[in-house]
RNA sequence: GGGCGAUUAGCUCAGUGGUAGAGCACCUCGCUUACACCGAGGCUGUCGCAGGUUCAAAUCCUGCAUCGCCCA
């Protein structure tokens, strides 16, 4: 048998389970196996993308959860993929394009579209191939990708459906224009940020109005006025009664004139009441353009010029003209002023280009009737949120929906299929490839040129994934999926639209549960990104500190919902962590040999009796079983580490352990049966807590410690390690822990209450003598003699029983066990549950010991004082719960008690 | 402008009505035969501010401040 290496070394060992897990392809779930069905599907992360700490969060918590699920018995899935990324995509084909002097133009759409697919296939695997660094037991062979034949087709299914229902229409409003990827974007996808800008406020030349030369009109825009095609004033505004009567204004250089409109959307109080119309460049003017029939101009071009409608500006980038106009008014002594003004300005989510609001003809999703059972959902419960306050973000969003812009001018991605007649005009949508037209059968037809959001084909992605729209088994069985996983930022974008599509196309809601959590930001709050350098790589986290680390450490800091802040030494939580683990697995291997026969189980539990301390950490391992399924239910991801992590280096280690040395290193052997015995069967539960979060620690040592047999509670006393020197794919994968049973709370006979009470006690009277020592300048490994003087005769015995335990712990050469006790010469001594604890010095500081029990004096006089007066008040008294004024009587009672003996102590000082 | 969240030990955070907690950091001592990625001990808080409810408030209510996010 070979000794374990102090530290545990990840690096061989996790690509080593990893890979016996694939090669048994033992994440697959098979609907056929039947059983109850556990079902998560992934947020698909962009094709493009490589992983970051967000995407290390958002799978380690879909990976607890599965393999929490799956050990507890569940038919569990977790369906993983990616999905096309449309914009970005194209974006980073582009660039590569134009390293080799092209544009996608130059290619044509065909070859530009094999283009891409043959990016995907050289570079769109390193996500995935993180996501398996990472540990996620996803189930590999239902493995998707959006733009795949079969999710197509449930796209083009999809799309026909609204089409024929009329909740798809195309026409010309304000969207979003990119102009950088030149395509219109969804709202969702203009990110708005605070911007420090200007507000102009410009004079338009005023005739016709007796003592008026000129209005004044506020904008941030100012390039926009070249599109301007009407002025606006509240129709409740006397001010301006003259000037819509008679008035005329005139456009400022381009010296067109305005109509003056009257319109409720404007705001008499704020600015001059009056603002500039501009329908073809603002949504509201879009609005009062349309009730007022306002012609509409765009002044601007795809790609952010301006266009030939904006005169001798023709050609100008946009924020050139800007400067520009305002140089020209400047000029025209036609600026009134210009404050500063902050305000928000959307910014493209792909490439952070200002987005122009830009009267553009697209296809849209007439939402309401969508929203409407998706509501429903959530308000009646059906679809839980956690943290709950999300349900009133998705609420509020759901009753406020606007139409969704659904075509982008780009070519990856699904082609709007939709097409066109030139024969007689007809236009329909269709599935395939038509070669004639519907109606008049005209083979002269042609198909829209756009192609559709990539979150058209998402939101489709919990039953999509399933075969749908082709019925089928897997679709039955795992649908509605389970939980859904995601980060806040894309609750409109995605879960929202999920539900939505599940209610109109299925039938049923897509999940039952959806889990939000925070963001990762660095450890000054920051969001992490590539522009401000603060990212930590997760992939060097785990070639550092390991996998198992990384997922511990962020699991660990990671409050319910909260964001998290990491910063790079926080791993080291989970390495220490799993560090401590391996050395107590090594040191239990290193007594197994003085332990040769049958071990202690909870099978036998009668054939021998449980000490004190056997009991006790029977009964914390319950303890932490029942947070972990308590905390692991509520997505209290951090209280369940914590649970465990407790347990295992503070009971376990500290306590267990260290008692179990004056077991091991006796003679007794029957007693080492039991005791290694109650280790393993602590051990193999907490291996299996643990899984979830260290799946290959785990693995390693269950294997290792031997609890991959038919009877984990029987590991076999030969335990061996099986490392390096033994190929994993000998072994039989039904007994990976991965589908060990999770742990059950055993039954409370085991220990006896007050038995836990009194080792909770000793642990008190330990931690006090310990203090003794190191207050008085005791070396760690210098012995000295303690005495107690117990609280009563009948903590006697159980005191005898502990000597050995508190002897070892205190390291004491003596221990006088006396509840007559007296001190005969000055001696440091405190107050412990179970008594008082002298301890012998030669010398002693009298004043400072003096000193010492003086501070404890008075804050138990304080103490006291507060108590006295809680109960000298009727009010108290008569008002607060029973319970609550006993345990105050019971406390007064207590704090009188160690006033008391504080009291003595002090005066056998002065002996 | 509206909404949400945060404000507790130097840092990151638990704690939802009954005498303030954890991890990390820091300080002291110790390489004691599982582990220095360790052990033992210690220090640190008028729980953002101001009112209110209550016998009792970090906890409930109101207002304010600061920071962050979302939506206009």
């Amino acid at each position: 048998m070979a000794e374990l290496p102090k530290h545990y070394d990840p690096k061989a060992i996790e690509d080593k389970w990893y890979s016996w897990w694939l090669e048994h392809n033992s994440f697959h779930s098979d609907a056929s196996r039947g059983g109850a069905p556990y079902c998560i599907v992934i947020p698909p992360p962009n094709v493009t993308g490589i992983l970051h700490m967000g995407h290390a969060l958002n799978n380690t918590i879909q990976d607890v959860l599965t393999r929490w699920q799956r050990m507890c018995g569940r038919n569990a899935v977790w369906v993983p993929g990616t999905d096309h990324a449309g914009i970005a995509t194209q974006n980073v084909v582009e660039r590569a394009l134009k390293k080799e002097g092209k544009g996608r133009r130059d290619l044509g759409r065909e070859k530009f579209v094999e283009r891409v697919w043959q990016w995907r296939q050289e570079y769109g695997g390193t996500i995935i191939r993180q996501l398996k660094k990472l540990g996620s037991s996803c189930d590999w062979q239902r493995e998707h990708f959006t733009m795949d034949a079969d999710l197509s087709d449930a796209v083009a299914e999809v799309f026909v459906r609204l089409y024929d229902k009329g909740l798809i229409y195309r026409g010309k409003y304000i969207i979003n224009w990119c102009p950088r990827c030149q395509t219109a974007l969804s709202d969702e996808e203009s990110e708005h940020q605070d911007t420090a800008g200007k507000l102009y406020h410009l004079r338009y030349p005023v005739s016709g109005v007796p003592g008026r030369t000129h209005i004044v009109v506020a904008t941030t825009r100012p390039e926009t006025m070249l599109g301007d095609t009407a002025v606006a004033v509240n129709p409740s505004d006397e001010r301006y009664s003259e000037l819509r009567a008679t008035g005329k204004v005139t456009l400022p250089i381009l010296n067109r004139e305005l109509q003056v409109i009257a319109d409720d959307y404007v705001d008499p109080k704020f600015g001059t009441g009056i603002v500039k119309v501009t329908p073809a460049h603002d949504p509201n003017d879009f609005a009062m353009g349309q009730r007022h029939s306002l012609p509409s101009i765009d002044v601007m071009t795809d790609d952010g010029l301006m266009s030939a409608e904006a005169g001798s500006y023709a050609g100008m980038d946009r924020f050139a003209c800007r400067k520009q106009i305002l140089a020209d008014l400047e000029a025209a002594g036609l600026v009134e002023k210009i404050d500063d003004h902050a305000h928000a300005v959307g910014h493209c989510y792909r490439c952070h280009t200002v987005v122009e609001p830009r009267l553009s003809p697209q296809w849209f999703v007439r939402m309401k009737p969508l929203a409407a059972p998706a509501l429903a959902a959530v308000v009646e419960g059906r679809i839980k949120f956690t943290p709950d306050r999300w349900t009133k973000v998705y609420t509020e969003w759901m009753e406020n929906i606007r139409d969704w812009c659904i075509s982008r001018q780009i070519w990856w991605g699904h082609r709007i299929p939709v097409f066109y007649c030139d024969a007689c005009g007809h236009q329909w949508a269709a599935k395939g490839q038509p070669q004639a037209c519907a109606k008049c059968g005209a083979a002269n037809i042609r198909q829209d040129e756009d192609v559709l959001d990539t979150w058209f084909s998402s939101w489709l992605w919990p039953f999509s994934v399933f075969g749908w729209p082709q019925p089928n088994a897997d679709l039955k069985f795992y649908y509605p999926t389970h939980t859904l996983v995601t980060a806040s930022e894309i609750l409109f974008f995605w879960v929202a639209r999920m539900v939505m599509a599940g209610c109109e196309f299925m039938g049923d809601i897509p999940f039952r549960e959806v889990y939000i959590h925070g963001t990762v930001r660095d450890d000054i709050g920051r969001k992490m990104s590539k522009s401000l350098g603060n990212s930590i790589d997760p992939v060097q986290i785990i070639e550092k500190y390991s996998t198992d680390a990384l997922r511990f450490s962020l699991i660990m800091l990671t409050a319910t919902g909260q964001d998290v802040y990491v910063n790079e030494e926080k791993f080291e939580i989970g390495r220490n962590f799993g560090t401590k683990i391996w050395n107590a697995a090594r040191f239990m291997q290193m007594q197994a040999a003085g332990c040769p026969g049958a071990l202690w189980s909870p099978d036998s539990a009668n054939a021998q009796p449980l000490s004190a301390d056997d009991q006790h950490i029977l009964a914390k391992l319950n303890e932490c079983i029942a947070a972990c399924d308590d905390n692991l239910s509520k997505f209290r991801f951090n209280d369940y580490a914590k649970a465990v992590y407790e347990f295992m280096w503070h009971q376990f280690c500290d306590w267990y352990v260290e008692y179990s040395k004056q077991v091991f290193y006796g003679d007794d052997a029957a007693r080492k049966a039991v005791v290694l015995g109650v280790m393993h069967h602590c051990l193999s539960n907490a291996l299996r807590l643990l899984h979830p979060l260290m799946p290959f620690l785990t693995e390693e040592l269950w294997w290792g410690m031997g609890y991959a047999g038919a009877n984990i509670e029987h590991p076999t006393s030969n335990i061996e390690h099986r490392t390096e020197e033994k190929s994993p794919s000998t072994l039989d994968p039904r007994l990976s822990i991965l589908t060990a049973p999770w742990p059950k709370a055993a039954p409370a006979a085991l220990w006896d209450a007050a038995t836990v009470a009194h080792v909770e006690s000793r642990h008190e009277l330990i931690g006090l003598g310990r203090t003794l020592r190191a207050d008085n300048g005791v070396a760690p490994g210098q012995k000295v003699d303690f005495f107690i003087k117990p609280v009563g005769a009948d903590a006697v015995p159980r005191l005898e029983a502990d000597r050995v335990n508190v002897m070892s712990l205190l390291k004491a050469g003596n221990l006088t066990i006396d509840p007559a006790f007296a001190p005969a010469q000055a001696m440091p001594s405190t107050l412990t549950p179970l008594g008082t604890l002298f301890m012998s010095l030669g010398a002693v500081d009298v004043a400072a010991e003096r000193e010492k029990l003086a501070k404890q004096l008075a804050e138990i006089e304080r103490n006291s004082a507060g108590v006295e007066a809680k109960l000298g008040n009727a009010n108290f008294v008569g008002r607060a719960p029973a319970a609550v004024v006993e345990a105050q009587r019971k406390l007064l009672g207590e704090l009188a008690e160690k006033r008391a003996k504080l009291l003595q102590m002090i005066e056998q000082l002065k002996a």
